[in-house]
DNA sequence: GCCGTTTTCGGCCCGACTGTTTTCAGTCG
């Protein structure tokens, strides 16, 4: 089973406790909805916590779901949830996918509704299925872009803002939400009015008087949130979340006596106090004795221990990053894999606009098929030898930051971890990158072996894109990380942070486990074309959710130093 | 059922919107 199939499991057993006496189980279903949203969030496979005796440690899953988990996975069935569920109907979990309907209304329908109604709609929520793909962090940053422009033609908005995850800069996108500033009450009717005649929607799926949403065509829920200036500070923490932050944050000021809301803050005490109220975030925080946290940080992982303690991180910028780590140039070697479509002079004269001082050539190995080992390092001095020659030219080319090119390969291991390129070869690279591009699904402890096997020869610095997962399309490979991770720091290799959209691999919530560890890590743009050199900006985006300051990142360093870490 | 710089017992986030509810339950973020 799956962290996601399980998640969805410990929903309806929530679900199921809901149907129960209410006031009895208020507080078992509160805990089955926790458990689900940490099992969601977490970043181990749960079955291999489980084999490892670690359910427990996962914030959330105490005694009593640890051992009914337990039994899940040993003999496939838990009786405990079972008999919950006994009495309910398949379909009603199945409508529960739908927007708007809980448990109750979907026995409702099932119970009154007219058979071919409930059967409408779990066709419904098939479709839904299919269709139920997350938006890339690119997509929905335009698409909100448009809206923000609408928006800005109202002269009643002062000030508008993406929030929820778009400002969290996840990797992927459900709704996209909007905050606007304007002056008073009568405004904000105006403003949300002017929001449902967006041209571009397809319907209002509400409209209140301080909150609206709309859809428009690919399912794309916008929502707006309308505030005053006095009320934007607590408005624009409380809608940009995430949720586990806010319900931490909220639980850590009741202790404190204050009662937070998107209005503002409450003190329990003086219920008759008036709400006190915020124009920034920075005040909103800081009156709660804690320093301002990033949006990227806030997912309740530690953020607001560490904002009460003064120790939060110092994030990466992407000011901070002085080279792109992977990129493939024209230069044909005959590669197992596509080319790139830029040449080396036009990357480079790209990186140097991008001020960077240092680059790596790392086209895909020549192929097998096809190559005796003899021409594939003939190709590879072919290759080597042509990127003497830029750095020979770099200096008449009029650049302002690069100063070196380096040359290295992505290697494709092979699924016994050995690589396709002989000794000879190898030796012709300033430093080699090491992938998965097959055999996605070994088990565990046989790709583990795979990938430390692939990663010891001393010119292999780089596991690229290391879980291989595609958003949307395919999920990574899965790796005993707490074994990689100690590999790469015992025998000094990097992991790096890839930043193509589709990829953003190193996922974030493992970002910051190897951060943790102290373990280096790298930016690569994976750029197949000088445009994708601009998604930089994305991997660092995944860094900053990874609690990374410039120290962690490989390419943060400035030429010299990164030039000692490659004897 | 989970969890701990006020607790191993006694707490558990907060408000908005919708519907058929005439005072509130269900659902959502």
């Amino acid at each position: 089973m799956t962290n996601l199939e399980i998640a969805e499991l410990l929903r309806d057993v929530a679900a199921a406790y809901q149907l129960k006496d209410q006031n009895k189980y208020k507080f078992q279903i509160i805990a089955y909805e926790r458990a689900a949203d940490a099992v969601e969030h977490a970043t181990s496979e749960l079955k291999d916590l489980w084999d490892d005796g670690k359910l427990e440690e996962v914030p959330g899953i105490g005694p009593s779901i640890a051992e009914h988990l337990g039994e899940l996975f040993k003999t496939g069935h838990s009786r405990h949830f079972d008999e919950l569920m006994k009495d309910i109907p398949k379909e009603a979990f199945k409508l529960m996918e739908l927007p708007g309907i809980g448990i109750k209304t979907a026995l409702r329908l099932i119970a009154q509704g007219e058979p071919s109604e409930v059967k409408k709609l779990l066709k419904e929520v098939e479709v839904r299925e299919k269709k139920t793909k997350r938006h890339l962090l690119p997509y929905a940053a335009s698409t909100a872009g448009f809206i923000i422009d609408w928006m800005k033609k109202d002269k009643n908005v002062i000030q508008i803002d993406p929030l929820g995850s778009l400002r969290r800069n996840v990797s992927t996108i459900g709704d996209i939400d909007i905050l606007a500033k304007v002056k008073g009450k009568s405004e904000k009717v105006k403003v949300i009015e002017h929001f449902t005649k967006y041209p571009n929607s397809q319907k209002t799926i509400e409209a209140g008087d301080t909150t609206a949403s709309i859809l428009i065509p690919g399912d794309i829920q916008i929502d707006l949130l309308v505030s005053t200036t006095e009320q934007y500070g607590a408005a624009l923490q409380h809608f940009t979340g995430s949720k586990h932050h806010n319900i931490a944050l909220r639980e850590f000021s009741l202790k404190n006596g204050y009662s937070l809301s998107e209005k503002g803050i409450r003190e329990i005490r003086n219920p008759k106090h008036e709400i006190r109220k915020f124009k920034t975030e920075k005040d909103f925080y800081n009156f709660l004795g804690l320093d301002y946290i990033e949006p990227e940080l806030r997912e309740d992982t530690g953020e607001i221990e560490a904002a009460k303690n003064h120790s939060l991180p110092r994030l990466i910028e992407l000011t901070d990053v002085k080279a792109d780590l992977q990129i493939h140039s024209s230069f044909d070697i005959e590669t197992s894999h596509d080319l790139g479509a830029s040449s080396m002079e036009e990357v480079v004269k790209k990186a140097d606009e991008l001020k960077y001082e240092y680059i790596a050539f790392t086209e895909h190995n020549p192929s097998q098929k096809g190559h005796t080992d003899f021409q594939i390092t003939e190709k590879l001095k072919a290759k080597k030898e042509e990127v003497e020659q830029i750095n020979y030219s770099i200096k008449n080319m009029n650049t302002k930051y690069i100063r070196r090119v380096f040359n290295s390969l992505e290697i494709d291991m092979k699924s016994d971890g050995s690589l396709p390129v002989p000794g000879e070869g190898l030796n012709t690279l300033d430093f080699a990158l090491v992938s998965i591009h097959s055999n996605f699904d070994l088990p565990r402890d046989v790709q583990t072996k795979r990938v430390m096997a692939a990663l010891s020869h001393p010119r292999v610095k780089i596991f690229a894109h290391p879980t291989g997962r595609k958003l949307n399309e395919r999920e990574g490979a899965e790796l005993n990380w707490p074994e990689i991770f100690e590999f790469c720091l015992k025998n000094n290799k990097w992991i790096e942070i890839n930043c193509d959209p589709m990829r953003l691999d190193l996922p974030d919530t493992l970002v910051r486990e190897a951060v943790k560890l102290g373990v280096k890590l790298t930016f690569g743009t994976d750029a197949h074309h000088i445009d994708g050199m601009n998604n930089m900006t994305f991997g660092v985006s995944v860094a900053r959710r990874g609690w990374c300051e410039k120290t962690n990142i490989v390419n943060c360093l400035d030429l010299k130093s990164f030039e000692k870490l490659l004897v």
